[in-house]
DNA sequence: TCAACCTTGACGAAGCGTAAATGTAG
DNA sequence: GCTACATTTACGCTTCGTCAAGGTTG
């Protein structure tokens, strides 16, 4: 199957529920809370994308996990955070390595 | 004031509750959800520490903000492994200027 | 035209904090 | 012996997911 491009909204709400698992007027809910912001139809018809789709199986989870919609706001909000963190030391360890080759020819 | 070591156990749970802006009773149910585990006396009263307190006013500022106890487990989880990943960060830097000056230098 | 979308309102189940009842520790 | 602790049960409030009603998009 050839897939979209992952930030484009293809999916109608029902489709997107199929694949998150989740029930299309919970996902109207999401949106509600600002948990989910999916593109727009001209109509206003709702359009998700890939990405969406993938956050909206991680919200699944952790509400499956018996978090509520402020604990899954929050908890969203850290793993962007510890994305960078990881993102950083990532660098930081590239960067040492270098460092030290650099010390060692040099 | 001389403040007790951190770790020991001294408050009864009604100072505790007062310290951290919770009521008693809510103190014994977050126990009871793995949130928090003070000493007990011989005779089976608990006794919060100071540490205990710390974190019980950290608890009771996320369930302000409207996290149930499944939302609070998850966010303390995740702050851990936060506070790791800075000290990880702090760690390589603190390594990367040493071996500039190291290169510099030698 | 008809199915799938839209919004708003309602309903049942579960979670949460507080209070009450009864008994024990200090 | 009296206060503050212990546990268990009960009650009211809120949140959550689903369904229903009535209208619009494609």
């Amino acid at each position: 199957m050839e897939w979209p491009d992952a930030d484009r909204g293809v999916f109608a709400i029902s489709v997107a529920a199929e694949l998150a698992g989740l029930h299309p007027q919970t996902l109207r809910i999401y949106e509600r809370e600002g948990l989910i912001e999916p593109a727009r139809s001209s109509g206003g018809t709702r359009r998700y994308s890939t990405d969406d789709v993938e956050r909206l199986r991680l919200i699944g989870a952790l509400t499956g996990a018996g978090l509520n919609v402020a604990g899954v706001k929050r908890v969203l909000a850290m793993e962007e955070e510890l994305a960078e963190l990881r993102a950083t030391i990532e660098r930081l360890d590239a960067e040492l390595a270098l460092q030290r080759r650099t010390e060692r020819s040099g």
